[in-house]
RNA sequence: GGUCCCGUGGUGCAGCCUGGAGUGCACGCCGGCCUGUCAAGCCGGAGGUCGCGGGUUCAAAUCCCGUCGGGACCGCCA
């Protein structure tokens, strides 16, 4: 049907009859016998001289065939690829008609209310950009997919109708037709069937798996997703981390030319202490300064806390106003601060003074204190939390990233692997039962194994052998070393509250799977859509992925979710709340 | 569950704060002119439930309340 493809052309051809097919990108008319057509396929734009086009409209699906030639002297453009040549005595046959677009397909659709983007999805596709996302998403699925073949991790499949537990988050659900009031879950992730994999001896596995979780949609979040999946027999942690390094650095080969060398590590503790974040944005500094310290003796009441850090906003006094700082202050009691303390630096008559409210609370040892530990200079603003310490953190984390973060396409590609997690998150305060941090399945730190036996503090200082990793903020994927022995599997569960039956209940398939000669293994598992648009410089993944859905979880195209016909209803047992009609 | 922002011809915006005739800009669309343009140019034209509902007012795109849709974020996402 066609002999070459429209952005392939150049001067190399330059005499040959080609033939094209495409689309009409632009039509440039001058008169009845002249007129310029743009000719668009997947590789580009290719200018074709027809003699007249007032048949031809946008969009329109044509064939053209003509002889390539130079461009005349003084038309040559230097904004296109093809820009030296055109397509000269052209025959054009029109394959299929079509109705003016609803919004620009050309660099201006960025602008274009993303609804209706999605709405008319199939034509935002036909973009450049669009393209361009779409290819490169497959280039690193093939590149990841090498890179673990080349390890002997073997794919394989997994169920996507699997049965629902109530860890983690909640799931999407798909009524049993043949056992009506029964119901099939959709995959969070096939965590407990790589780790069968493993007792059933594969060795290594891996999948570019869809994933499926109900939770509230972000910028960074659909309800599916992919993932690379992976987990490994008789391996470390270290073992992991080396080859999951391989796969990433193959996709941002992909994008870069260049993969990546060792990715350093922090510990969690680091990352919490110095970004607060357990994915931590290491392109720029602002880091957390500990000041516990300097308020020991404090006079002022809103610094008689178990925690106090500070960041420094290096040269922003200028350009941050009153209200502004008002604004930040009202973020960080949204994030569970009680207050923000802010301090513009300025020169006084004995060096350096701090214009605050609270200035006049604080002693001058206080003053100097801050000063010193931040580093501050004149013309500097500083921001003071004081809670107890994960609150501290948490907010300065999030303040740190409103005042500094750069955009997502600038500062390279800055990974890292955060590792020893905490194992337990937190006590609960109703059950004072611990709560994982990971999953139950996560093998705790040897050194802190004595720890299990302690008091509820001593839990919390348990380290898990969890890892995450992270790119320039963005959690990419997480994994671990799993528990293979079954004293040490007993005794978290007993930690948890978690009854022999109930594990039996849950998780019993497993478990059983392990007293059958479990080796030891460990896995990871990092998101495909993530470091996509990452790699591409998006800051939403929806941009990387081809029919995504609305924040409210919507598909604006298809109009799905829609409701079912009562009589399917009916089929599968199921009948409808008054609320939900 | 919560906070904030947006919604005006097909598209992108201005108008809203400070109420006064659907007013304006750019693109697109339709028609005409035009033989070297490239986001072609020039001339003319069509195209609107100002998301929806209610309230205040002599009068609402504009003010108030509600609601729907979209987006960012907190919670949530083992």
């Amino acid at each position: 049907m066609r002999s070459h493809s429209c952005g392939e052309l150049s001067l190399d051809q330059v005499g040959q009859t080609v033939t094209l097919c495409g689309w009409v990108a632009r039509r440039r008319e001058h008169g009845e016998h002249l007129a310029f057509i743009d000719l668009r396929d997947h590789t580009g734009l290719v200018q074709c001289v027809v003699d007249g086009a007032a048949e031809l409209r946008s969009e329109f699906v044509v064939r053209v065939t003509g002889v390539l030639r130079p461009r005349p002297e003084g038309t040559v453009n230097d904004q296109l690829s093809t820009g030296q040549v055109e397509v000269g005595e052209c025959t054009v046959e029109v394959l299929s008609a079509a109705e003016p677009p609803p919004f620009p397909l050309d660099e201006r659709a960025a602008d274009v209310d993303e609804t209706v983007r999605l709405r008319y999805r199939y034509l935002d596709l036909r973009r450049e950009d669009m393209q361009k996302n779409l290819r490169t998403r497959a280039k690193i699925n093939s590149a990841i997919r090498s890179a673990m073949d080349a390890q002997d991790f073997v794919e394989i499949e997994t169920p996507m109708l699997i049965a629902s537990t109530p860890e983690g988050a909640r799931d999407f659900v798909v009524p049993a037709r043949t056992k009506p009031g029964n119901f099939y879950a959709l995959p969070q992730s096939p965590q407990l069937f790589k780790q069968l994999c493993m007792v059933g001896g594969v060795d290594r596995y891996y999948q570019i798996a869809r994933c499926f979780r109900d939770e509230d949609l972000r910028a960074d979040r659909q309800f599916e997703f992919s993932q690379l999946d992976a987990e490994m027999s008789f391996a470390s942690q270290d073992d992991v981390l080396e080859c999951i390094t391989r796969a990433v650095s193959a996709a941002v080969e992909v994008v870069t030319g260049e993969g990546i060398g060792e990715v350093p590590r922090m510990t969690w503790r680091d990352a919490m202490d110095r970004f607060g974040s357990d994915k931590p944005d290491v392109r720029f500094g602002m880091e957390l300064t500990e000041l516990t310290s300097v308020f020991a003796k404090t006079e002022f009441n809103a610094f008689k806390a178990s925690s106090i850090k500070g960041i420094c906003h290096v040269g922003a006094a200028a350009e941050t106003s009153r209200s502004r700082l008002d604004e930040l202050t009202d973020d960080a009691k949204r994030w569970g601060a009680k207050g923000l303390v802010w301090m513009r630096v300025e020169d006084g008559e004995a060096g350096l003074s701090l214009n605050s409210p609270v200035a006049k609370f604080l002693s001058e040892d206080e003053k100097t204190g801050i000063l010193d530990l931040l580093g501050a200079q004149a013309g500097d603003v500083i921001y003071l939390v004081a809670d107890d310490w994960a609150k501290v953190c948490h907010v300065l984390g999030l303040l740190r990233l409103a005042l500094g973060r750069p955009p997502v396409n600038e500062g390279g590609f800055n990974f890292l692997w955060v590792v020893d997690f905490p194992l337990f998150e937190s006590i609960d305060p109703v059950t004072s039962k611990p709560v994982s941090a990971h999953h139950p399945f996560t093998m705790p730190h040897e050194d802190d194994w004595a720890l299990l036996d302690g008091e509820p503090e001593d839990l919390l200082k348990v380290r898990s052998q969890a890892y995450d990793l992270v790119l320039n903020g963005w959690e990419l994927g997480s994994g671990s070393v799993r528990i293979h022995r079954s004293d040490i599997q007993s005794r978290i569960f007993e930690l948890l509250g978690v009854s022999a039956e109930e594990a039996a209940l849950k998780f019993g398939f497993l478990l059983d799977a392990f007293r059958f000669g479990a080796p030891p293994h460990a896995g990871f598992a990092f998101g495909i859509d993530r470091i996509v648009a990452l790699l591409l410089g998006e800051e939403n993944i929806r941009e990387v992925i081809a029919f995504p859905k609305t924040q409210s979880g919507g598909d604006p195209l298809t109009g799905a979710p829609t409701p079912i016909e009562p009589a399917q209803l009916e089929e599968l047992g199921l009948r409808l709340l008054p609320q939900a009609t």
